[in-house]
DNA sequence: ATGAAAGCGCTAACAA
DNA sequence: TTGTTAGCGCTTTCAT
């Protein structure tokens, strides 16, 4: 089992079987000054003075052993580390992903380290993600939001914040005020959106849904009233479809093209709702993409390959906010919980054309 | 700056300003065992024999204090953590995300959390989140392959190696025969792709290629090869096209419609490049899927809405198999270095018809 | 069946 | 300017 078996020069009375990395006390002896020494030159710590020769002379030897210092005992000594923990429902989707990419760019260059913990929608798994992560002892954990989970928030949070673990929450309002939230502006994106559609002649815009257990899809449908009403335009209940936020259903839009509550647009809540109806229709032989403009939410990658006019809600800065914010927070600037709302963009493409009776 | 001054009751002699977590000693006191005790009770050791009575009241002290082990501590004793660091090259793409779902899962059911690097193309930085991967003592590293920093891998593999940190290479096949690999089946992949479209009854079968600097592109274009050669069809370099594989270029395939090397069939080395090349057809007012066949190859998430036919690499298994190969080895299980090649599967859509002449 | 003590690698306080 | 010492939280001999 054991492969290489070198007693490393006697320092030890012990002969040690495994392999053992060289140590600060290592790097001394070899320097010869004390282990304090080495500590002083090697975090480079400003109130300490060092004579020149000491510091070479250290440095040498660590270079000479290739001494790379453990993090494990610093974190020891101070009771956390400089790593964070990131609680994600699911990094398959591109979104959580991205979210990510901004978290781990900000926090890089901080000189975090990121533990990761996917919950894979499991609220029994997160609590055991949430314990490792404290055993970790992470300085803070980032938690993105998610259906599944978002019940649990409340229980673990307390207990961090009392175990001194900072806490920030992306794309999840639920506790707005209690820690610092990232989220982005959902009512002012699908205002953004139908907007662009009242301004291109669109009236007759129906709503695709998703189910409300979020504040996600009820705030795109409140910001889809807000700019109707903004223009002066009925909400037509016909006209709101859909009932679940998920992108393996497949909404049945024919009636907006056939019925007797015809429409000229729809803005749906999210990419894949709108992509799957598309579908739908190119494939049930109504392929009408020229009489029913889209808009949908989140400018996914296969966005625009359907030409799909989108909201984009800039995720990676998202991440990147709340990295920042914690970083804050850790570098011991204290103050009230935070809301960041990130302002979405609209990105228009070919399928918000015009109404044709314009 | 300090908020929690609660100076824990009497078991230090200096005022502690800052929360301490209970410790060990705190359970142990509580409990009136000593410190070994409740070590053996909490890991519950088979080797030790413990009474009943003390068992508990070890158990009730820790669940009173809401005891969370450090597992910095245990670290620094072994020498190396519970912890397996990745490098990513870009978590951006879905390919990657699902490489590390796939991880993530095999080790999140052995006991080992997952530690991020993302080296962000940049050779530079790979080397910086390499050491720090190292000086977190984690038990392994799992690199994802990258062209920017291919040629980086044998220098620190090589140290890694010397330093017990176990290495597994995903997606990249440059150090096989020396670290344990696990990639995708390319030559079978194209081999799928391009039989597909001859039992179709394609002969005329263009290719789409990319950059060579990774074994993938090269690698299809041998499958492609292979299979033309296999049924007889002479490969013919005026249909072999494109340069790089990045998603950013426009390749024209007009001349493969209007010009004197007419094709039926196009396969490529990305969906990207392939979507891509669908959009500036369509873009150009020569919309004719339904003259030109497409295969494409990774199954992206937007293939599905392209109805494009395509090569599905199973990532998340990739994933998979490479964590699990990686445990066995930490947990002991010494063999030579293995090279796993994950079979790729053809996934037909409406994208390859058959040939017209057919 | 349990405990005392040493020690992992490091930094902070205090001495020299 | 540098060294000595103690101690972070834990596991592991070796005693009892």
């Amino acid at each position: 089992m054991i492969t290489g078996l070198t007693g490393n020069a006697g320092h030890g009375s012990r002969i040690n079987l495994v392999r053992k990395r060289p140590s600060s006390i290592d790097v001394a002896r070899l320097a010869e000054v004390s282990q304090a020494t080495v500590s002083y030159v090697l975090s480079n710590r400003t109130d300490k003075v060092i004579s020149e020769v000491t510091r070479s002379k250290v440095l040498a030897a660590a270079e000479k052993l290739s001494y790379m210092p453990n993090r494990l005992a610093d974190g020891i000594l101070r009771g956390k580390t400089l790593t964070v923990g990131v609680l994600m429902p699911d990094f398959g989707h591109s979104f959580n992903s991205k979210i990510l990419i901004g978290l781990e760019s900000e926090f890089a260059d901080a000189g975090y380290s990121i533990l990761i913990a996917h919950n894979r929608n499991e609220p029994e798994l997160e609590r055991h993600q949430v314990r490792m992560l404290m055993e970790h002892r992470v300085a803070g954990i980032i938690a993105v939001g998610d259906e599944a989970t978002i019940a649990e928030l409340p229980a673990w949070v307390e207990q961090a914040i009392k175990l001194d673990v900072d806490v920030c929450v992306v794309d999840d309002s639920s506790l707005d005020g209690i820690v610092d939230t990232v989220v982005s502006d959902d009512i002012a994106g699908a205002n953004l959106a139908v907007g662009h559609l009242i301004s291109q002649g669109h009236e007759r815009i129906a709503f695709l849904g998703g189910s409300e257990l979020t504040t996600t899809s009820r705030d795109r449908r409140i910001g889809y009233e807000q700019a109707l009403q903004r223009h002066g335009i009925d909400v037509d209940p016909a006209l709101q479809l859909g009932h679940h936020y998920r992108t393996d259903v497949d909404p049945d839009l024919s009636p907006l093209i056939v019925g007797p509550h015809r429409a000229t647009a729809v803005f749906g809540v999210s990419d894949g709702l709108v992509g799957q109806a598309m579908m739908r229709l190119e494939s049930e032989g109504i392929y009408r993409r020229d009489i029913l403009a889209f808009v949908g939410y989140g400018n996914l990658e296969f966005s625009r390959y359907l030409w799909l006019t989108t909201i984009e809600q800039h995720p990676i800065e998202m991440g990147r906010r709340a990295a920042s914010r914690m970083i804050a927070r850790l570098s011991g600037k204290v103050s009230d919980p935070v809301t960041d709302r990130v302002p979405p963009e609209l990105v228009v493409r070919r399928s918000s054309f015009p109404a044709k009776e314009f």
